[in-house]
DNA sequence: ACTTATTTTTAGACTACTCTAAACTTTTTC
DNA sequence: GAAAAAGTTTAGAGTAGTCTAAAAATAAGT
């Protein structure tokens, strides 16, 4: 009854595209997130929904039971906490943690995580910004807005990231953009929505609509 | 050619079969050794000198390649670097550490081993006394002997444990023997090998020859 | 040395996960 | 509201690792 690697990439994969109001996923949007094909997707959901931890019915997409989204929030917290281990602990650069976590989150022990957690200080947010559930899979709320929403003459604090790759973390890195960093919007720019933006009060740059809808931000 | 999970099981139980010497390992030793069949055992073997990893004739055993001996001593490294971490900062016990390690130890990320090295300060030996090997795969030599080989009157320190199971090492904690301790070979019996001990000049009691013969020991 | 016992290898099969190609649903478009 | 397009599932097959049963090779006993 134990759960296969596989499988919980599939859990996991599903609450992510699922979104905060669980909708139901598609099989292209999983073979998309797992890089797989279609036919292999629907192999799978077979599996997990035997297992009950998936609705699902044919040609109607999938969602989470009870059980799956306990099992996924288990992976998530694991693979943040892992985030803010490598980050805050060994010292790696926020954009070079997410495929190590990718693998750590699989470890299974229970008690493993929780130590890690109370060795971290129970943090609530992972290296992007991520909320992290609690032991018992509650997740911190917080509502934030993308920066692309944001309207001229705002005043924001980036707050996290809704892209985890490396190239986009890079960028940011370059730009002298990271998590806590207060932003100015200045001016939008009608034809491509580009921002012209102040950091910190001292650094002016632009921001692409591509980056902007892609920073998590909140009011202050 | 990245290598499995599986594979790397194996090159580390056949080194560790294998012995400081590297004498040949048998398919029934590496049968019991992974919890398989030694028909299982055989396919494998195929794979493993296909790849150049061990030297594999038919009916004569194996051992490794050079190459193979150097991949056994990275997931060697990775393990006990791991065991220290769980033991040291997670704060497990002794005897709860090895089959998570198990798990840690196929994480694959280089950067991510010497990282961690670092932060745990390099250190040469892990929890059960067994030296780790740096980076280019040099093992910290010590020579130790078991409790078992000592004669009366000999006063020793426990440096290592040759068993790392769980019943074992509560056994240990509970008889009040770790790490360190300093051990006086009071009398040992003809007639079952028991030894009569002094455990830190405070507390006497009786070590079965079961027991010092897992114990490793040094003079002093 | 020759027979027996033990160890190891081969042969064929099974599970988990993956694939391609073809068939089948659902959605979109005109 | 039929025809085309897009999305999904079935059918059949492949790889990695495992198994049992049987054959082959080595080691042991007298």
């Amino acid at each position: 009854m134990a759960n296969s690697f596989t499988e919980e990439n599939y859990l996991k994969i599903i609450h992510n595209l699922s979104g905060p109001e669980g909708v139901e996923v598609s099989t292209n949007a999983l073979a998309e997130g797992t890089s797989t094909r279609a036919a292999s997707v629907t192999d799978m959901l077979k599996k997990l929904a035997e297992k009950e931890l998936i609705n699902y019915k044919k040609y109607q997409g999938v969602t989470l039971t009870e059980t799956g989204e306990k099992l996924a929030l288990k992976i998530i917290r694991k693979h943040r906490l892992w985030e803010v281990f490598l980050v805050e602990t060994l010292g790696f650069g926020w954009d070079e943690v997410h495929d190590i976590a990718e693998e750590l989150e699989h470890i299974p022990s229970d008690r493993l995580v929780d130590r890690l957690a109370t060795f971290l200080g129970n943090p609530q947010f992972d290296p992007h910004g991520d909320p992290i559930p609690d032991a018992k899979g509650n997740m911190p709320t917080a509502d934030y807005r993308k920066l692309s929403e944001v309207t001229e003459g705002e005043k924001v604090v980036v707050m996290g990231v809704l892209d985890h790759e490396t190239p986009f973390l890079q960028h940011l890195d370059r730009s002298g953009v990271m998590l806590g960093c207060r932003v100015e919007v200045k001016e939008i720019n009608d034809y491509d929505k580009s921002a012209l933006v102040l950091i910190d009060d001292v650094k002016t740059l632009f921001i692409s609509q591509e980056v902007s809808k892609n920073l998590l931000v909140q009011r202050l």
